[in-house]
DNA sequence: AAACGCATTATTGTCGACAATCTTACTTGA
DNA sequence: TCAAGTAAGATTGTCGACAATAATGCGTTT
């Protein structure tokens, strides 16, 4: 019904596999929800074996859950499994971090207080915004994340983790959060990144990531459901 | 050729990766090589549909890379990634080991004291062996994740990191590491756990761990490619 | 002799159909 | 009326075959 973004991958397996993704992420198929194989695949017009390599691959992302001969299911959000990932998170980023204190060259540095500058400016200009956690390479945290250097580190926060967050931030809507005071702590961690002080910077990241999990975890106490797209 | 071991399970696309798996980890299918869908359908007994969907999982662990319309390939060891993956090691188990400093109940602690109290005997005992790392309950990294109670943690640490972390150990033979020592570490971080010292905890795991993944580039850096089985 | 191009071959990607399992609705009995 | 058993339907798991793409080998040309 819905095949009017198509992204042109290889294989039809990987386009799905996207397609599905940011379905689930955007609520287009709402949490809980039986994963249909038949109806799918008419939806999108292919056939049931690339949709199947495409719903393994999100099992493995965690967006959807799978029990044999019974099909799959998207996940349910819920407070506790939301705390624990961005338990993970804070270790994780932390050690971005860290590693970060060390890895990041002088030039990268400067480019990334021009990133925060201009969020800064944006924010000025826009005083209601809401800072909208932009992904792509304007992104404060994937910036950090990459200057880590570490592959596997790197594989794991931006692809395997990065469907769930998102969708935890789409759902929740995040509007508690103060852009002001998010804007400042990335600085505080930057500057810590430009001294070299890796523990400091793992300090400030952790405390910044637990930070946003209260929040977070306060709108998902107080707000119900996100409607879909 | 090889359907001698056949775990009987739900599906046999979990059957097949399984075997694959294990095949990856202890060297049967030696490192780099490539996988052939025919020539291991036929070696299994099943058609290449499951045969995909395994191939689909292991990618999804990192045992192998897939590259489309080309095939897919078993990883390469080699000593940036391990240091790569160790240091996610060093996050999330020193994560995990802080987490259980709060999260450990008194019998717990003292489960855990005796599983040591084993370890030391049988060192005392077999004063050659080499303190083989025994997967299953008898793992006291095992028990720590567990006992962190942080199922995403444990998820990502026992099921998607576990086989790779494997590899690497059984593949470099693992010889150089000093039982005595780890045994001593072991009980360092237990004690921080048993009096609460989340940080102290955490420190001493991210040590142990850093420790060892010393030892593991050392082993790396003078042993060759270790034989199957 | 080496390199380029083309044809052949093999492998991966996709599809539709059959088998096995689960779900659901109905019937039957207490 | 409710419960249990059973049969019908639907869905997942598996298979073999076809299509599309990549790898291989041969022949031609310079």
């Amino acid at each position: 019904m819905n095949n009017l973004i198509s992204i042109k991958s290889a294989t039809l397996s990987e386009d799905i596999a996207q397609q599905l993704t940011n379905a689930i992420v955007t609520g287009h198929i709402p949490q809980g929800s039986k994963i249909s194989e038949p109806e799918l695949a008419k939806q999108y017009g292919v056939s049931r074996g690339p949709l199947r390599e495409a719903i393994v691959k999100l099992e493995g992302l965690g967006l959807v859950t799978r029990t044999a001969n019974v099909g799959a299911r998207v996940i349910q959000l819920n407070i506790q499994d939301m705390l624990d990932t961005f338990t993970m998170r804070e270790a994780l980023e932390g050690m971005a971090a860290r590693l970060a204190a060390t890895t990041m060259s002088g030039e990268e540095v400067k480019s990334l207080y021009q990133l925060i500058d201009k969020h800064q400016a944006h924010l000025d200009a826009n005083q209601d915004d809401h800072y909208v956690q932009q992904g792509g390479n304007d992104d404060f945290h994937l910036r950090i994340i990459h200057a880590s250097r570490n592959t596997k580190l790197i594989r794991l926060l931006t692809e395997e983790l990065y469907a769930v967050i998102r969708m935890y931030r789409r759902h929740t809507a995040d509007q508690r959060s103060d852009p002001r005071q998010a804007l400042r702590e990335h600085r505080a961690i930057l500057d810590a990144i430009a001294n070299h002080e890796g523990d400091l910077a793992e300090l400030l990241m952790r405390r910044h990531i637990s930070r946003a999990s209260h929040l977070l975890k306060q709108a998902m106490e107080h707000v119900s459901v996100a409607s879909p797209s």
